[in-house]
DNA sequence: CTGTTAGCGCCTTCAG
DNA sequence: CTGAAGGCGCTAACAG
């Protein structure tokens, strides 16, 4: 009655009449034992309800089965469809995972990962906060806890990495707009320093200069990845160029930000918006021309994947990098 | 060189000089070491870099400072708001914390909350997948495991709760639209077998009833909570009442579906709606009237405060259920 | 095939 | 104020 602490190997030892050893041979599947002693094992572990103690295994075995996951914002789909994906993938494979916001901030992903060193975490998968780096990463090197970056790199970083092909998704958008016979195509990037912005612009790029447009680099601006530069930029960008038919936008909060000026400006005229990122209110956008789906919870369970695989000491070469090629969805 | 192993206890107590059970002191500010030593060991706790191990500390102590969150959905802005509180207020407190995906699947949050018990958390707080319960929750109680409920109650249930008052917001909300001399008000309303639903309902009929406004059943609409009820009922609301101007629509997704209705059916007429929530998106709407704002990264922390409370034993009465006071804002 | 033994790193009486 | 000793629940040699 009440507070019947929970059963232990011993008290599963005594009541099949084995010792420990035996029951942890039971537990870990150790081929080496008889079947009935296993049954008579089982039966009694059912019995009293037994349940491995995870935490001393641990302090034995000095492996947690569970996995950090670095995220720098929680109220982001992306990032989250992504943790989504870890967490399926790492659940059907007896890990468990552990996810902990960084809030865009180099200093606290430090501290978190040191906190989950300390937690034994057996592997980390980041979404990094920053493309610069920072001391946590040499600090999981030299302790060769192996970790995985998803959705960007790290600049001057060999890490293994899973992230969408953000080049190719860019090259396959704006190269839709130039085949619906496109006048000028302006871009609506974002800051050069994180890797898939840079990666996407440098997709435009190439796209135009395959199909031999002219780049008016007046048409190419770049904001911060929020709502704010969205609105701004398509504003300045329509004033550049007052027939412009076609933007291509690496990011949905730009892109929400960009069809709100539209929508104010009473643009009748027939804007047509690329752009990577879909969501919940994609049904709201006029604009959509051309979308780039990114293969989120792919990412995220390759990542897992990867991960597992190091862990597990399959000496891939390293450093491994997956890019998923992105969905590109052309609208009527 | 290499694989180091981490320092322990006993490396400090030799290089400070005392045994391992004056460290072990130090390190939980036992008051009945002298300050000298004190000093002495932690000077050599951070030359050698000492970390203490907290699985070994959990192996004694059976207490890990570990909380389970679990969320029905990772997509999801308000419950992952919920969540960036209640880990905010946690690592505040030095606890961590540990989400998991229940996936709307009543079934999987059974099976992930069996998984936290036996991870040791020192408690879980639930945003639960179904107001139906499970057996997990006596599981819970009998266990003795503190947990807490949020944003949704389970019918029957005695437990603490932190969640909006929706009653309050949707009474509001209402009443804001019925002072701007509103003609008849439609609602958008969601399956009253889910608490929060039923509430916001409730609220509605309530404001309805104080000001004499006749309610009209056929303007009394309930959706799934998706985005396609949302556009689905609409159109019925539309054609049931042709000179509609005001709804309230409980919840951000049926509203999406809402806006997009009235954005291809180029309502020009004047239609104003009252919501709950709000989201990154909130922009692209164009007949916002009234928002209810959910207080939830207080709704997280005061969970995650009240948890703690029950852990450390502070005996507050049985159950305690917040309601926190949502904002109401009222557009031009 | 099974048991014995010796810890993993820490906390906690109980003595001194 | 400090130390010695035992054990939390489990695993991993090493014997037999």
């Amino acid at each position: 009655m009440g507070t019947n602490r929970s059963p232990t190997m011993r008290d599963v030892a005594v009541c099949a009449g084995y010792s420990t050893a035996t029951i942890s041979r039971v537990l870990n599947n150790d081929p080496r034992v008889a079947e009935h002693t296993r049954n008579r094992v089982m039966v009694c572990m059912k019995k009293l309800g037994y349940r491995v103690n995870p935490i001393a295994r641990s302090l034995k075995t000095s492996r947690t089965h569970t996995i950090g996951i670095l995220s720098p914002e929680f109220q982001n789909d992306f990032f989250m469809s992504a943790a989504e994906g870890i967490e399926n993938y790492l659940r059907a494979n007896g890990y468990i995972s552990f996810i902990c916001n960084s809030r865009e901030n180099p200093e606290e992903e430090a501290e978190l990962v040191r906190m989950m060193i300390e937690k034994q975490v057996d592997g980390i998968i980041i979404i990094p906060a920053s493309s610069r780096g920072g001391e946590h990463y040499q600090l999981l090197r030299e302790l060769e806890i192996p970790y995985v970056l998803v959705d960007r790199l790290i600049d001057g970083l060999e890490a293994d990495a899973v992230l969408t092909d953000n080049f190719r998704g860019a090259f396959t958008a704006v190269e839709r707009c130039i085949l619906g016979r496109a006048g000028n195509i302006a871009l609506i990037g974002g800051p050069l320093d994180i890797t898939s912005a840079r990666e996407r612009t440098e997709g435009y790029r190439a796209a135009m200069e395959k199909y031999g447009k002219a780049i008016v680099e007046e048409l190419i601006v770049c904001g911060d990845m929020h709502v704010e530069s969205g609105y701004r930029l398509m504003g300045e960008l329509l004033r550049q160029d007052p027939q412009l038919q076609y933007v291509f936008i690496i990011n949905l909060f730009m892109r929400i930000g960009a069809e709100k000026y539209l929508l104010e400006h009473k643009s009748a005229r027939d804007i047509r918006i690329a752009a990577f990122d879909e969501s919940a209110i994609s049904p709201l956008f006029t604009h959509t021309w051309v979308t780039v789906r990114q293969p989120l919870s792919r990412i995220g369970a390759q990542a897992a994947r990867l991960l597992l695989r190091r862990i597990q000491n399959d000496n891939l070469p390293f450093p491994q990098v997956y890019r998923e090629t992105p969905e590109i969805i052309t609208h009527s």
